[in-house]
DNA sequence: AGCACGCCGACT
DNA sequence: GTCGGCGTGCTC
């Protein structure tokens, strides 16, 4: 039961007028219906038309004159249509990211009609030529009637007798209302026409669906006699790179798409690859359709219409393309859940995975979410445990390719007798190995974290919070400062534990890696990926596509290069500083580390040729580097999980970073004392405060970046504590007083700040 | 997007 | 004077 009295209204979300909010009395009658997100029939404009509009905001202040605000006239009671879905959706990630509702529903709706010219209205003559001329001098020597003169002359000259609608509202500023009226003097005709653009075109060869393994069909008949029996759950599909997900996920999608049900399928943008693309396209045709970065806007747009109108039972897609306004989504399936790539980094900062539970939960019927991973997130294997989501795990390789030889090169022993490159002896004697026999190689960096860790050569020692068990970065002033607490102790330059000199914050980067092979095989013929080198269109495509058809001997990259793809030629991968990654100043380093290791270690030995892997490290005993070695996650996440619950990280707890930033340092500092003073004012059960901080990376563009963290194992809770932040914040917005400083929220952070 | 209002030329 | 086309601005 709402108590409010007005609801704050926006209209009709299809024609980009999102700009205005309209105030509507809620009547006593649907007091208890009206809710943020939820359509409704409100009277509107002079004629007081019914329109459909959507609740975004509730209040009890009247935001003008009380006597002109009209009432919410019904509340829809029918099936939610896939826009009410959306703007649900959009209402619920306001609420648990913490955005404004306007960034919400942008993100929700991406796609706006207003974009290419090939729309689907045209404006046609419905006259022969000699008449459409006649009229055309009838208008021309009237004064009054300019806008005809104007449609008429185009329509003459148009070269297929037609014009598309926008053109002539925006660049001839004819009104519709004169193309209406024009319309029914039966001088033009106005047809819409459904014209899609294809981004690929799909040979659509279909070819029945592969046999599955037993272990596959296993999951296919459980999840199916789950499905049948009307229940909705979430599943987690644990399996070893090369055990088949893909062929599992085509065949649960086969399945719901008998049952009349469409899906989405969600990809990291990065494995948007040909080859995926193309086994999702061989089976389904072009009832299949990709989303990615590359599409313009307006083909963005075609395909949601495509979507809307049933043109499509299958999208596929980053994280975006979970807002695809199918009538009946009946499957969302994740691959690689565990990739970062799923968290937003702009508001609201939502991540697919749980949006896409609450999606399921909105959508008529229901639907179901399939996780997939090889190295599932703490997260999701953490509910798989609990019983909040289905555990699969599918444990043996499909195709053959046996798994690599894994070695991990101690660094601080390479030094200590002397080998001051670096690469280790082991890799550098595989280097020449494999060089000799023409088979490639990779050279991954891990450049993670780089805001730099300090760490000890000679014997591996970390510098650590005392209090966080981060990594402790370095400042200017000689000075090493935890991003979280803000815990300071002066740089020594004998390290504490072995009192060696050999102190230093640790850098190193492709470029450098790439000279160094150079150097010391100058007859190796080498590819370097990275931020640098992929940032125009195509590039990175155009780099694997080279190393694949053996242009180069070694790929060197950042951990762009581990993800998906098959080299079968490749036989030896090194990982060059698998440190880098692990000392990163956020508590996900060693989850990250893992992934990334036994990722990167995956690439080797994937044809018939086996494989060596060489991960070089200061610190060879650490869990993640042991257990990726392994490739062996239940011991990975044995040692994680019991780290997070000792220190209260996620999953087994939450964690709200509110992050604070200012162009003025001492301000900024200030606010963020502020903001925790408030919080601990009105503390709650079990939070806990660190901070204020200054940020992994205090500084961009001038702007002080500074946080304040809250750990709670309450979720709601750290929603109440944000709603009380946005209040006090808007409060003092009001008052003009907080020009210099904006403040964001992220829930349960996945990327360091 | 749709509607009313107000301006201005055309027609009675 | 009145009718009607057409551009503009507003819609709680």
């Amino acid at each position: 039961m709402t108590a409010l009295e007005y609801a704050n209204i926006i209209i009709d979300i299809s024609h980009e007028k999102v700009d205005r909010l309209f105030q509507y009395r809620i009547p006593d009658r649907l007091k208890d219906k009206v809710e943020v997100g939820c359509p409704v029939e409100v009277p509107f404009g002079k004629g007081n038309t019914m329109r459909k509009g959507y609740v975004l905001e509730l209040t009890d202040e009247p935001n003008w004159d009380p006597d002109k605000i009209k009432e919410i006239a019904a509340v829809p009671e029918d099936k939610l249509g896939a826009e009410d879905i959306s703007i649900r959706l959009a209402a619920w990630m306001k609420r648990y990211y913490g955005s404004t509702m306007i960034a919400a529903l942008k993100t929700v709706l991406p796609a706006t009609k207003k974009q290419n010219i090939q729309k689907h209205k045209f404006v046609s003559l419905r006259m022969d030529l000699r008449q459409a001329r006649e009229y055309y001098y009838e208008c021309a020597s009237k004064k009054n009637q300019k806008a005809r003169e104007r449609i008429l002359a185009e329509l003459l000259l148009a070269p297929d007798d037609r014009i598309p609608y926008e053109l002539i509202t925006q660049k001839l500023h004819v009104t519709a209302a004169t193309l209406k009226s024009l319309a029914e003097k039966g001088v033009i005709r106005i047809d819409e026409e459904e014209y899609y653009r294809k981004p690929i075109a799909g040979d659509s060869d279909r070819y029945g669906a592969k046999e599955l393994s037993p272990e596959q069909q296993g999951i296919v008949d459980s999840f199916i006699s789950d499905y049948d029996a009307g229940k909705r759950d979430t599943y987690l599909i644990h399996g070893i790179t090369g055990s088949g997900k893909t062929e599992v996920y085509i065949a649960l999608i086969d399945e719901i798409i008998k049952r009349g049900k469409q899906a989405i399928v969600l990809i990291p943008e990065i494995a948007l690859t040909y080859q995926t693309l193309m086994r999702f396209y061989r089976h389904f045709g072009d009832r299949v359709s990709v989303m990615n970065s590359s599409l313009s806007p307006g083909e963005k747009y075609d395909q949601m219409e495509r979507a809307r109108t049933g043109d499509i039972d299958i999208i596929i897609g980053p994280r975006s393309a979970l807002f695809t306004p199918f009538p009946n989504t009946g499957i969302i399936i994740i691959d690689e859940e565990h990739e970062s790539s799923y968290k937003s980094e702009s508001m609201p900062k939502y991540h697919a995975r749980e949006t896409a539970i609450e999606l399921a939960k909105l959508v008529p019927g229901g639907a179901s979410v399939v996780l997939g991973s090889a190295t599932p997130s703490l997260e999701s294997y953490y509910r798989a445990t609990t019983g909040q989501y289905h555990l699969f795990e599918l444990k043996r390789r499909l195709t053959g390719g046996t798994l690599p030889q894994v070695e991990i090169a101690d660094l601080r022993e390479e030094l200590r007798t002397g080998n001051r490159s670096i690469f280790s002896r082991r890799l550098q004697e595989l280097m020449e190995d494999r060089l000799n026999k023409g088979e490639q190689a990779m050279l991954f960096i891990n450049r993670r974290g780089l805001a730099g860790f300090v760490s000890c050569r000679s014997c591996g020692y970390v510098f650590k919070c005392p209090h966080c068990d981060v990594s402790l970065s370095e400042h200017r002033g000689g000075r090493l400062v935890c991003h979280y607490c803000g815990y300071e102790q002066p740089l020594t330059k004998i390290c504490p534990k072995c009192s060696s000199k050999y102190v230093s914050s640790f850098r190193a980067g492709t470029q450098q890696i790439e000279d160094e092979v150079k150097k010391m095989w100058p007859n190796a013929r080498t590819l370097r990926m990275d931020a640098d080198t992929t940032r125009t269109k195509g590039s990175y495509d155009r780099i694997l596509s080279a190393f694949a058809s053996k242009e180069a001997d070694v790929l060197v990259g950042t951990q762009m290069i581990v993800k998906g793809h098959d080299f079968p030629d490749v036989t030896l991968v090194g990982i060059l500083a698998a440190d880098m990654s692990l000392h990163a100043s956020d508590y996900r380093a060693s989850e990250r580390t893992f992934q990334l290791l036994t990722q990167a270690a995956g690439r080797a030995g994937r044809g018939e040729k086996p494989g060596n892997v060489v991960i070089q490290t200061y610190e060879p005993e650490h869990y993640s580097v042991q257990t990726a070695s392994r490739q062996d996650y239940e011991a990975f996440y044995e040692e994680e999980i019991a780290y997070r619950d000792l220190l209260r990280y996620p999953p087994i707890s939450h964690m709200m970073s509110v992050q604070i930033l200012s162009y003025d340092e001492d301000l900024g500092m200030q606010f963020a004392t502020r903001l925790r003073a408030i919080m601990e004012q009105n503390k709650r059960d079990g939070a806990i405060f660190i901070g204020p901080a200054s940020a992994a990376i205090g500084k961009i563009n001038d702007v002080y970046r500074m946080a304040v963290y809250v750990k709670m194992d309450d979720y709601d809770g750290l929603i109440a504590y944000k709603d009380m932040l946005e209040k006090y914040i808007h409060q003092l917005e009001d008052m003009g007083k907080l020009k210099k400083i904006s403040v964001q929220f992220d829930f349960d952070p996945v990327n360091g700040f």
